[in-house]
DNA sequence: TTACGCAATGTAATGATATTACATATCAAG
DNA sequence: CTTGATATGTAATATCATTACATTGCGTAA
């Protein structure tokens, strides 16, 4: 298995926590609603949810969706750490749609490479409505 | 004049003085760092500062920097509102620079074509260096 | 002119998100 | 066992944003 799968026995224990939140989730998740669902497995404080959620980040487990200071598990087994990858979120359902484009990450490298900037980490988030609610 | 130009004279004063500030400041600022520096101009709450923001949002006049939980004025004389615009933040020096593609656009229309999905809303940022930050 | 309607503004309180600081626990290497 | 690195616990605080309600300013119809 490539090094950059993980799964849960890789794993701490508030960390499996957090993750399994997410991934039972339908939709993006705040850090204090997070928080709330796992006061019962015995999370006190927020930063046991932030500390959790940064280490999952960095395992490109869990992304952090920027328009809505939320969190959403990764679609993928797992996205590679410097993969571009684009957000559709729904206004009306919530649901997050997670795709890559090359061709996308190909033009804002290709920007990136004539005004010298070096990205190190890219946002790329729609906010709609998705087909399911606009057929609704 | 097209209807999407706008200046000064087109603000109440409230939005005008929240306009200056952005426009004078070398970087994105906080809706709070705003507050604090027309604390001398009569400004007393946040809220003066948030309801001055949305109507310069509306005109495309100012972008909001998801990533920052900041705002800064738009570089053009105004973005058009449905403008798919980017932005790349220096976390070295703080400078924002915007710019559009119409592939980068185009792109991320496609894929919403082939989904179903109505985007409203769009955000691209990229953080990094820039080039005058890589070199020094 | 006066009365009305509407947009903008003023003010206080509260809610929501995130970080800092410091103490404690766990565990593997030496 | 001692040490160092990582993870965790807890409280306090910082930062960002909205709700609720009162007031003001101004154009317009009666
Ligand atoms: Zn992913
Ligand atoms: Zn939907
Ligand atoms: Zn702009
Ligand atoms: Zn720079």
């Amino acid at each position: 298995m490539p090094a950059h799968h993980h799964d849960n026995s890789d794993l701490t224990k508030n960390q499996a926590l957090v993750y399994d939140t997410l991934n039972a989730a339908d939709g993006p998740l705040s850090a204090y609603t997070i928080l709330d669902q796992l006061r019962e497995a015995g999370f006190r404080a927020p930063l046991q949810v932030y500390r959790a959620l940064e280490r999952l980040q960095a395992l490109g487990l869990v992304h952090r969706l920027e328009s809505l200071n939320a969190f959403v598990a990764c679609s993928h087994p797992s996205c590679e750490e410097d993969g571009t990858v684009a957000f559709a979120i729904c206004e009306t359902c919530g649901r997050v749609f997670e795709f890559t484009d090359a061709e996308l990450k190909s033009r804002l490298g290709a920007w990136a490479k004539t005004t010298g900037f070096r990205p190190q980490k890219t946002t790329i988030e729609m906010r709609g409505i998705c087909a399911e609610c606009k057929a609704a």
